[in-house]
RNA sequence: GCACCCUUAGCUCAGCUGGUUAGAGCGUGCGAUUCACAUUCGCAAGGUCGCAGGUCCGAUUCCUGCAGGGUGCACCA
């Protein structure tokens, strides 16, 4: 029997460190102990705190945005798992409607098929099968990044009970008088065949031919000719003297008029019209054109849509059916040209143009018949929300960004001509082409005329169902869950969708819960390359976290992620940079395997008597850790990671320890446990500190500290206590 | 056009409410290293904190203007 007592070394620990391994064994036993779930947590943990997680598209890989939000939100969890807080973190994926029916129409052009041959329901569940085996997939790379969210509250936008609710927002805007269907001007993409809001869009400076046509009497200025067949009207500013006798009037086209088909055409005033710009005269096409089309409903005229959903131009062009846009415009502008109509082409002006986001083709605006949110009450309570400070951004840019779009808001187009989605529940009359919610299927005949009704075969834009994540993903409005936990506390996600999602939920969430959806917004920002390039495919310069995380692991990868990454702006990443963290779990590693193999013979039952430089570290220490947890607290990230990167380095592995070799050397019984015992006390607090940011390298140390009743580090008792004077901005 | 952000060492960025010699990581140079370290350690070089004003005892930090870069929103055919 050994009489003298000697803490064993894990013979792990006197290897290299193997991340691999080790990470998939400490995310098992994680998993395994339950604790993700906030109700299995010990005792000790009893105020709430959650993050709805921001849905992944389930539609591919995890792409290092998503690392950021994974490494960001886990710490938060984490650190406030330790600090005591029942934590609680939603795990989703999103069905990701218009994206993801893009990515599978690029699958199948591969595959030399077209979504427009197939039968949408067997596109609906053909693209459905490929969701849930990439759900699967991304669920599995967020286990390897170490997420610790509870997997069994895991939603998917298009679980039932999620419907339900969405349905049911449906009706209730409908009831309310906050929705309404209409024909309008929607941004219409000829590619993918669908209606698009006005966030998907992309406005493009170009240099187009601006066209003088001698219209009649006038001269208009177009850098659409072809639409000329189209037009309804000439406007005019009420105030522009030189035409101020043809107000009201019918003028005759002549010539012109044998080419478009129509003899005369209205002239109308409207302030709208610019006296300084091109001839001071315009042509108006309420079919083709928003501004246009608002004159039109002004001004009661006729429309005449001489575009197809294609892009080409239709029957009532003449000869020029067929022809795709631009191909018609040259024509037609060649032809105005021969027969003298042409006045000039001015080819140096500027104008932007609006394309499709996901391929960059211009959209055509077209009229069509959808389903629009009236956006303004919303947004004044959701305006409200953040000016009252129910809700705070953590960087104050972001909150005038947010005001100035909420100002700004336009209603918002709802309907997709996908079958990707969330079908909308909604009847539609053949007869007076007025549309009905009907979230029940009863309506059998058109309570307006009543006449014959059909479904509506389009689907929910996609945000409108993740613009009500945080209540849906909660139960709203019976479930314990929603009753406990919401609002949320935090919303952490890419400030890319600030408008698309964060808007929208802001909006919903007051408006269909009385309370705002979270009380804090943290955005980050894009990773970016090592040479502050967008990361794209095309490029070649994509990081894959998953790739990295097996490489470099993902405690590496994680820290890569924090540092110097601050709120709101771009980050840029690197793969010397996760090796420079690669290096650090390694410093770790070794460092804890110095103070274990030195503290093999010490007695872990008392403290020894310390000398004064040991009490002035450990002074030290706790000051470090206070910065360090203020920092967090301030959703300063960036510096806490630094800092403690910093400290472990070149404070505890390369002064303390250097310093500490004499003595534990040495002879003299008080001063080599005095060390001993600072050692070990710096290192055990400095592992529970470093958890949130590096997981599984910490808990694996954890697990061989000789300490009595450990629990796992994942619940451990963060270090130090703060006081309670918590500001609003804290965590 | 309107709005917002950025401009600090070769690169990527910190610098919180203005206050002693402006910091980190990476990179570079020199040296050391059989002692926990698929390395590591020490030392060093390197910045008129975009430009011009202003407020202040004092500004990288606050204000104004200008220049350059970026992003968002909108738009007159």
């Amino acid at each position: 029997m050994n009489t003298e007592k000697e803490n064993v070394v894990n013979e792990k620990l006197l290897k290299p460190y193997d991340p691999k391994e080790t990470e998939t064994r400490i995310y098992k036993i994680w998993e395994e102990s339950g604790y993700f779930n906030p109700y299995n947590l010990p005792e000790r943990h009893k105020e709430h705190f959650t993050i709805i997680m921001p849905p992944p598209n389930a539609n591919g890989s995890l792409h290092a945005g998503h690392a950021v939000f994974v490494t960001i939100e886990d710490l938060i969890i984490r650190y406030k798992r330790m600090r005591g807080f029942r934590a609680l973190w939603v795990p989703g994926a999103d069905h990701a409607g218009f994206e993801t029916q893009v990515v599978y129409e690029k699958k199948l052009e591969k595959e030399g098929r077209s979504r427009f041959k197939m039968d949408p329901k067997e596109l609906y569940q053909e693209i459905m099968d490929f969701t849930r085996s990439n759900k699967a997939f991304m669920e599995n790379q967020l286990r390897e990044l170490g997420a610790s969210c509870d997997w069994s509250r895991e939603k998917f936008t298009l679980d039932a009970d999620i419907i339900k609710t969405v349905y049911k927002t449906f009706k209730k805007l409908s009831d309310d008088g906050l929705l309404y269907r209409g024909k309008r001007i929607v941004n219409w993409c000829t590619k993918h065949q669908t209606s698009l809001s006005e966030l998907e869009t992309t406005a493009e400076e170009k240099t187009d031919p601006l066209y003088y046509i001698k219209y009649g009497p006038f001269t208009v200025a177009t850098v659409r000719p072809e639409t000329i067949f189209g037009d309804t009207a000439i406007a005019i500013n009420p105030h522009d003297k030189r035409y101020a006798d043809y107000i009201g009037k019918e003028v005759e086209l002549g010539e012109l008029g044998h080419f478009i088909g129509r003899k005369k055409l209205k002239v109308i005033a409207d302030e709208y019209v610019d006296k300084e710009f091109g001839t001071g005269a315009v042509k108006i096409t309420p079919a083709h054109d928003p501004n246009d089309f608002a004159i039109g409903l002004k001004h009661n005229l006729e429309t005449v849509e001489v575009v197809d959903k294609y892009g080409k131009l239709n029957d009532k062009t003449g000869k020029y059916a067929g022809l795709k846009v631009d191909e018609a415009r040259k024509l037609v502008a060649e032809d105005l040209k021969t027969a003298g109509l042409l006045e000039k082409i001015d080819d140096k002006y500027k104008h932007s143009v609006k394309s499709c986001y996901k391929c960059a083709k211009t959209i055509e605006p077209k009229i069509m018949n959808q389903w629009f949110v009236k956006t303004a009450p919303l947004a004044e309570k959701a305006m409200k929300a953040v000016s009252s400070g129910k809700i705070k951004f953590v960087t104050e840019k972001f909150e005038k960004i947010f005001f100035h779009w909420m100002k700004n808001i336009q209603d918002w187009n709802i309907s997709r001509q996908i079958v990707w989605g969330i079908p909308i529940p909604a009847k539609i009359c053949n007869k007076c082409e007025n549309g009905f919610a009907d979230i029940e299927d009863e309506i059998e005949e058109c309570p307006k005329c009543g006449g014959e009704v059909y479904d509506d075969p389009d689907t929910f834009d996609t945000w409108f169902s993740s613009g009500q994540w945080p209540f849906a993903a909660l139960g709203y409005p019976d479930n314990n869950d929603y009753k406990i936990y919401y609002p949320t506390d935090v919303m952490e996600t890419g400030s890319d969708i600030l408008f698309f999602w964060v808007a929208r939920m802001i909006m919903l969430g007051i408006y269909v819960t009385g309370e705002v959806p979270f009380k804090t917004i943290y955005l980050h920002g894009l990773v970016r390359d090592s040479e502050r390039q967008k990361m794209s495919k095309s490029k070649g310069n994509v990081i894959s976290p998953i790739e990295m995380s097996e490489k470099y692991g993902t405690d590496a990868l994680r820290m890569a992620l924090i540092v110097g990454n601050t709120p709101g702006s771009d980050m840029a990443l690197s793969e010397d940079k996760i090796k420079g963290y690669k290096h650090f779990a390694n410093k770790i590693w070794n460092a804890s395997r110095f103070v274990l193999e030195n503290t093999k013979d010490f007695d872990f039952d008392g403290k020894p008597e310390m000398t004064n430089e040991d009490k002035k570290l450990i002074d030290e220490l706790a000051a470090e850790i206070k910065e360090i947890t203020v920092d967090i607290e301030n959703y300063r990230f960036y510096l806490a990671a630094e800092k403690l990167y910093h400290y472990f380095w070149h404070n505890f592995a390369d002064v303390i320890i250097e310093k500490s070799k004499t003595r534990l050397a040495g002879e003299k019984k008080g001063e080599r446990e005095s060390a001993q015992w600072t050692l070990f006390e710096i290192l055990a607090t400095l592992i529970k500190t470093i958890h949130p940011f590096m997981p599984f390298i910490t808990e694996e140390i954890w697990s061989f500290l000789p300490i009595k009743n450990k629990r796992l580090l994942m619940i451990e008792t963060w270090p130090i206590a703060l006081d309670n004077d918590k500001k609003h901005d804290q965590l």
